[in-house]
RNA sequence: GGCGGGGUAGCCAAGUGGUAAGGCACGGCUCUGCAAAAGCCGAAUGCGUGGGUUCGAUUCCCGCCCUCGCCUCCA
């Protein structure tokens, strides 16, 4: 089936553009990620912007491209060293319990790992050699006290990502005046200088015993795996200043090529209205959230929901319950509609299903617009429950809804729920339907209550009962 | 000061130069032993505000107000 061309919003230009990949055949897609600095657990935030990045790689999928994903773990700087040096372990150990415990949460999100995530300190001889590059350019000097750093002003583009003017850099309102060292005022560092802070991290270079720059990494890492070139790079909203500014400057310094085709970056989340920070206690890790009693795929659900990618999402308790309460009927609906799809005949004679394929494809196109795709689903939701209601809806038609809803669920990465009903609950359950059955109702409804107490709902149908999740 | 994002029903949130998707919450009804689930019906004469362009603007233009973010720690 032919699908309408994916057009994304390219934070470089500031407008939607057509996804154009540099693959002449117009087959692969390579997208680099900024991941994580793994010295803590990742909140909330953190996972908004790597869902909105699984939603982008899903639909690329979808859309028939072969995604070639990587994503670097940052296992060295300031916060990790100091958190090594506090808990007494070595670097490596440290950033490792970390590094397991994005991998874990984000499975419990069901975002797709990328296939592959290195650690920035596996590929210090990259780094180094790309410091060299610049420097033999004259793109970066080595200081007095032997830390290098980037000059700016033999990079006339720079600024281009984030539309600065350098002038105004200089102005700036935080400027660290303790960089005497440096040349110019916004000169960042590449290679930065072993200082008895950072303990026994340090490695070897033509400059001496020290460490990698922030900025570097990316670069290194990105043109490593991906080429001198790349279709996509995102990260958070956050990250384009500096961070981002900074690897086009150093990649296509060394390289003189195009460094990045299209920018993706992901608006920030905010809780209860405001930015998340440890002095106003509204932080939040996946953990705090899953110890609230919710599931992983209502915290997705919630995140993917919100907003569209590109802006600004309002994290609150009241909305993780609607998404609680909106995906427990999109499970309801899908369950009944797959019962309602039993002889229904072989897929290919299933037509129905691809007019409303093509409408979520119409709008996953249109720079991913998550919303109205809901927009639709819960549509569909709506129609067809009518019908069966009805009793006018074909077996036909339900698995013609099942496919669809199935190839949108590729994107949405919702999954099913799955239940697995403690033997006290069932056996409640069980006592209950004996009761049903003399028509106990006095003695039906007390074991309701004793159900509902133990956290699970039941549900009279004409089949029995069922049991969920409350 | 510079750059950018927002202001759409109680809450969240799409959207369009032609008369306001969807979710959640709320009320009534159908169904049910009662519930639950599902369905039906119900709310914005209106899309921050004042002008302008237009046959027509929430959607375009100008001014104003409010709000959020970034301007070298940060997803």
């Amino acid at each position: 089936m032919s699908r309408p061309t994916l057009q994304l919003y390219n934070s470089m230009s500031r407008a939607v553009e057509p996804l154009q990949p540099l693959d002449p055949a117009g087959k692969r897609v390579s997208l680099y990620v900024c991941g994580p600095t793994i010295y803590n657990y990742g909140h909330i935030g953190n996972f908004r912007t790597y869902v909105a990045v699984d939603l982008l790689k899903r639909a690329l999928t979808y859309f028939g491209y072969q995604v070639d994903h990587v994503m670097q773990f940052t296992d060295v700087d300031d916060k990790t060293i100091r958190g090594s040096r506090e808990k007494g372990m070595p670097l490596k150990e440290f950033t490792g319990i970390y590094r397991q415990a994005f991998l874990e949460d984000a499975k419990t999100l069901n975002i797709e790992i990328p296939a592959r995530t290195p650690n920035a300190t596996d590929h210090i001889p990259e780094m180094v050699e790309l410091i060299q590059k610049l420097i033999d350019k004259k793109s970066a000097y080595v200081s007095d006290d032997g830390s290098v750093y980037f000059r700016i002003s033999s990079f006339p583009k720079y600024g281009c990502l984030c539309h600065l003017d350098l002038s105004s850099l200089i102005s700036g309102a935080r400027v660290n005046q303790d960089e005497y060292e440096k040349e110019g005022i916004g000169d960042f560092v590449l290679w930065k200088k072993w200082v008895p802070a950072d303990g026994d991290v340090g490695w070897d270079s033509p400059w001496g015993k020290g460490r990698p720059g922030w900025h570097i990494e990316c670069s290194a890492l990105s043109m490593g795996h991906l080429g001198p070139e790349i279709d996509i790079h995102g990260g958070g909203t956050d990250l384009r200043f500096p961070h981002h500014e900074n690897e086009i400057a150093q990649s296509e310094a060394a390289t003189g090529l195009t460094f990045v085709r299209h920018w993706f970056h992901v608006e920030h989340l905010l809780v209860d209205g405001q930015k998340m920070s440890k002095s106003l206690g509204n932080m939040y890790t996946v953990r705090d959230v899953l110890e609230r009693g919710y599931t992983g795929r209502e915290l997705r659900y919630a995140l993917l929901s919100g907003a569209n990618y590109g802006k600004n999402l309002n994290f609150t308790w009241q909305g993780m319950d609607d998404a609680k309460t909106a995906l427990a009927r999109i499970d309801e609906w899908r369950k009944r509609i797959g019962e309602a799809a039993i002889g229904a005949p072989a897929l290919e004679e299933v037509t129905n299903a691809s007019e409303q394929i093509k409408s979520i494809d119409e709008a996953l196109s249109r720079d991913l617009n998550i919303n109205d795709l809901l927009g639709i689903l819960f549509t569909w939701i709506r129609v067809s429950n009518k019908a069966l209601d009805e009793k006018s809806l074909s077996a036909a038609q339900a698995a013609g809804y099942c496919l669809a809803y199935d190839s949108l669920d590729t994107i949405l990465g919702l999954g099913s729920a799955i239940i697995t009903i403690p033997a006290e609950v069932q056996s409640l359950a069980d006592q209950r339907a004996e009761a049903r059955k003399s028509k106990n109702f006095p003695q039906s409804d007390e074991l309701r209550k004793a159900i509902e107490a133990l956290g699970w709902k039941v549900k009279d149908t004409a089949k029995g009962q069922e049991l969920s999740r409350a």
